[in-house]
RNA sequence: GCCGGAGUGGCGGAAUUGGCAGACGCCCGGGACUUAAAAUCCCGUGGGAGCAAUCCCGUGCCGGUUCGACCCCGGUCUCCGGCACCA
């Protein structure tokens, strides 16, 4: 017999939907447990089967929760700005808002077609003008707390979608959708001050539950590294600060190295100062025409060029040593000059071997520094060639010349970040209008609170335009407007913000989402903060993990939310791969839609299945066949619903299986191991098949299905009549007695010299001398001891017992 | 190059404060039921030798520590992910 999950599943559905089951209150006298997913764009191709893992994990967890008696906060929303959609409205002539309407309902109803115990009250779509308007209130608070400024910067121009990217839309140097190459392009960005916070976001990983790896990604990606700046005098008059990690080789600094856009250089050639200016002027143009892709392919080689008529000097020698300018040395990090120390840095050797540069040691205890460079940083290394430093480690050293810098007003300690200010606009037309308005007069101003939100206007047409302007730039009646300042003629930012604006702070808005006074109530805010768990992609750690933290602690600092980090705990899962390991895409033809499985199986076996699939934190690719052993699974737990007996104790065969299961789905549960939580039910259903059920045991074999697999297991909590006080997922977890969990006998294993021989059954905690006696009158044991002394033996309780025989 | 993760049957994967390797599922083989098939149920299933009881080998590779190593240590190879001239 099979079940019906076409009936079976929409009547839950409807009964959940109706009586409101999973909506929760912002007051309790339970503990409050705040479980998050990250909510999904709503692209046409609708819910792919890669979104099913993550939400039915935080599904499962959610009622598991509510099971152990949390009020439990779980939302979902529509991450709705965005390109695919403003492209797609382009090509069938139809507004985005339409189109953004259309795939939400199809999301909706795939969501609730698969089960999730989501709060339905508490939607919200960040393309909603109520919402958005609170995602322009922060940027206001940004940019009046100096987080926000704007500044021209090259930007990422697809010379075919004659449009501007974003980085992470560049792969490999060309545009992600259409494969044309992407130029650089000089353009007046909004920005905001991440930088500003990255020491913090680096120390306060320390208080969270992160995984490892999420921890250490970001950490890399802010890039902290500590060390000095210095002081170097140009001959010209001009101070040159340089960056470097290793002040104490400040005495093997040989040459030093601008890059080509740094400022002195202009100034230089302007001033005729530089002999061999045409060369110069051609480097510079040369690397300024560079795209990304080249820039990285020429890695390998080095180029430069030698400024011939300015030197520099060296500040702890007063040695006058040649300047070059090479793309090597990057204008957006540290001063966008170095000192070049050749002997003790691989890069400088390099360059220094082309250009025939003097390589000086001043770190001992490696290779000759001719042949290549020395760069351990530990105690291996002792300073030499360095005056005061001579005699000293690199460790000691680096303290010993920071202060003798600073004492001389030459130089002082000083840490950099790769982190980067956040690139904050776009010139599309499906985003959040930036509330910023600029007058000739008065510059950047921004719209006073009370006018906001800034609706996004009406266009004719969504294309973008050839110069890069955003579509809404054509709409003059809305971009000219007055100027909230002095109140003369002024025009609009008609720039938008990008994606991860409405992002970075949507699990806010869950918490109070229908508030029109402030993005969310002091008291919802204080009583749901912070996200208990959060579990989402590896591909969003350093981009949405990061800039929402960021937005949070900003946030933190003006006094509207009452926690420093907006995520407790986070956990990731890994990819869905499709049959045979490869990635899911169109073209290989191996995409699975959630749809035809639901409609073939049911969600209790999609939902069962995606959490079998594998260990939830790596990929997983897809097999026909094992969807098939869960629904065989699920059949299995059905039909033992007809040969209960009666009783609603636990037998004796089956009492410890069940107090094992009960504990052991619980823990597999909360530390994702969803595979292990169903294989141990697999388990226990083959041991009822074996051993008999009785309607108690059956009953608690649903409540620990349930989660995982809810509609069939409130089907049978219903005509079972177990119902009388509500419904499966309103039952508390069944409770298990620790000592119930173990046998009254054990199997133990008995090794002779470390092998195993033989495996005896003794009473639970039997002592050694009792497990020893059992081992040696068991007949393959003697075949192995006999005429031997038994000079050990090893117990370890309950398990094995080794006998060493000589 | 740097950072992080992983290497276990035909397959997905279990099991580590060091204690019976391969749970659970898939595939495959055999049996029961059936006119037959599907479904279902039962049995088997790491490799090798043997009629069998049983024995030998086995967690990428080499070595070490230990009564005992998938697990710890040293070395080495491969794969995946991220970053990539960050001074």
């Amino acid at each position: 017999m099979k079940y019906d999950f076409a009936a079976i599943e929409p009547k839950w559905q409807k009964k959940w939907a109706e009586e409101k089951t999973f909506h929760c209150e912002n007051h309790s006298d339970k503990p409050k447990f705040y479980g998050l997913v990250e909510f999904p764009y709503p692209s046409g191709q609708g819910l792919h089967v890669g979104h099913t893992r993550p939400y039915t994990a935080m599904d499962v967890v959610a009622r598991k929760r509510r099971m152990d008696g949390y009020n439990v906060l779980f939302p979902m929303g529509y991450d709705a700005f965005g390109l695919p959609t403003e492209n797609y409205a382009i090509k069938n002539h139809i507004h985005p808002a339409k189109v953004t309407h259309d795939n939400i309902e199809n999301f909706t109803r795939q969501l609730h077609m698969l089960g999730y115990s989501f709060d339905w009250d508490r939607v919200i779509n960040t393309t909603d003008p109520a919402y958005y308007k609170w995602t322009q209130w922060i940027f206001l608070q940004l940019w009046k707390h100096g987080l926000a400024y704007k500044t021209t910067m090259p930007v990422n121009w697809c010379t075919s979608c004659k449009c501007v990217l974003a980085n992470e839309e560049v792969v490999d140097g060309v545009c992600e959708r259409c494969g044309a190459p992407v130029v650089r392009k000089e353009k007046s960005q909004w920005m905001l001050k991440i930088t500003e916070y990255a020491q913090r976001l680096i120390d306060d990983l320390d208080d969270l539950d992160f995984i490892e790896r999420v921890k250490t990604q970001q950490k890399n990606w802010i890039g902290r590294s500590t060390g000095a700046e210095v002081t170097f005098k140009a001959t010209t008059g001009e101070d040159i600060v340089v960056f470097t990690t290793r002040p104490d080789t400040l005495f093997g600094a040989t040459y030093m190295v601008l890059s080509p856009e740094h400022a002195l250089v202009k100034g230089w050639l302007e001033r005729g100062l530089l002999q061999n200016a045409d060369d110069v002027k051609a480097y510079q143009a040369a690397a300024a025409s560079k795209s990304d892709l080249e820039r990285t392919e020429l890695n390998k080689e080095k180029t430069g060029v030698c400024l011939d008529g300015v030197r520099g000097v060296n500040p702890v020698n007063g040695k006058e040593i040649p300047i070059f300018i090479s793309d090597y040395v990057l204008a957006t990090y540290g001063t966008g000059a170095i000192m070049a120390v050749p002997a003790h840095d691989d890069r400088d050797w390099e360059f220094a071997k082309k250009f025939g540069c003097e390589i000086i040691e001043v770190v001992s205890g490696g290779e000759d520094v001719q042949k290549a460079a020395f760069t351990a940083k530990d105690e291996t290394g002792i300073l030499v060639n360095s005056d005061f430093l001579n005699g000293l480690t690199v460790k000691d050293a680096i303290p010993v010349i920071t202060k003798w810098l600073e004492e001389k007003g030459i130089g002082e300690a000083k840490v950099n970040y790769k982190l980067r200010d956040w690139v904050f606009s776009r010139q599309r037309y499906w985003g959040e209008p930036i509330p910023m308005v600029y007058c000739e007069k008065c510059g950047w101003q921004p719209l006073s609170e009370d006018q906001l939100p800034l609706l996004l206007p009406d266009v004719d047409s969504y294309e973008p335009t050839d110069d890069g302007e955003s579509p809404i730039s054509k709409m003059t009646d809305w971009v000219n407007t007055t100027c909230p300042h002095c109140g003369g003629p002024a025009k609009r930012e008609t720039d938008t913000m990008p994606q991860w604006a409405g992002s970075s702070w949507y699990f806010l808005r869950y918490m109070d989402p229908h508030n029109d006074q402030a993005l969310a109530s002091e008291e919802a805010l204080k009583y749901w903060s912070p996200v208990d768990w959060y579990n989402g992609g590896m591909e969003h750690t350093t981009l949405h993990l990061l800039y929402s933290r960021f937005w949070h602690k900003f946030l933190y600092d003006i006094g509207v939310v009452p926690t420093k980090e907006p995520y407790q705990k986070r956990t990731s899962h890994g990819m869905i791969l499709g049959e045979g390991g490869e990635k899911m895409s169109k073209s290989r033809g191996n995409v699975v839609n959630p749809n035809d499985v639901v409609a073939q199986y049911g969600a209790d076996t999609m939902r069962t299945y995606i959490m079998f699939i594998g260990d939830f934190e790596k990929a997983a690719s897809w097999s026909d066949n094992a969807v098939k052993g869960c629904k065989r699974f699920l059949d299995r737990v059905w039909n033992l619903s007809e040969n209960l007996t009666d009783s609603m104790e636990y037998s004796a065969a089956n009492e410890s299986a069940i107090h094992k299961a009960i504990k052991k789905v619980a823990d597999d549960i909360e530390a994702m191991k969803f595979n292990t939580a169903i294989a141990a039910l697999m388990a226990l259903v083959n041991d009822f098949y074996q051993n008999g059920c009785s309607k108690g045991e059956y009953r608690t074999l649903l409540l620990l299905l349930s989660p995982f697999a809810p509609h069939m297991c409130e089907e049978l909590w219903e005509s079972l009549g177990f119902n009388a006080d509500g419904m499966a997922c309103q039952q508390a977890w069944p409770a298990y007695d620790e000592s119930k969990t173990v046998a009254a006998e054990v199997q133990m294993a008995v090794q002779v010299c470390g092998k195993l021989r033989a495996t005896i059954t003794v009473p639970m905690d039997s002592d050694e001398a009792t497990v020893v006696a059992a081992a040696l009158a068991d007949p393959k044991v003697q075949k192995f001891t006999e005429g031997k002394n038994l000079v050990k033996t090893i117990l370890v309780p309950n398990k094995l017992v080794n006998l060493i025989a000589k």
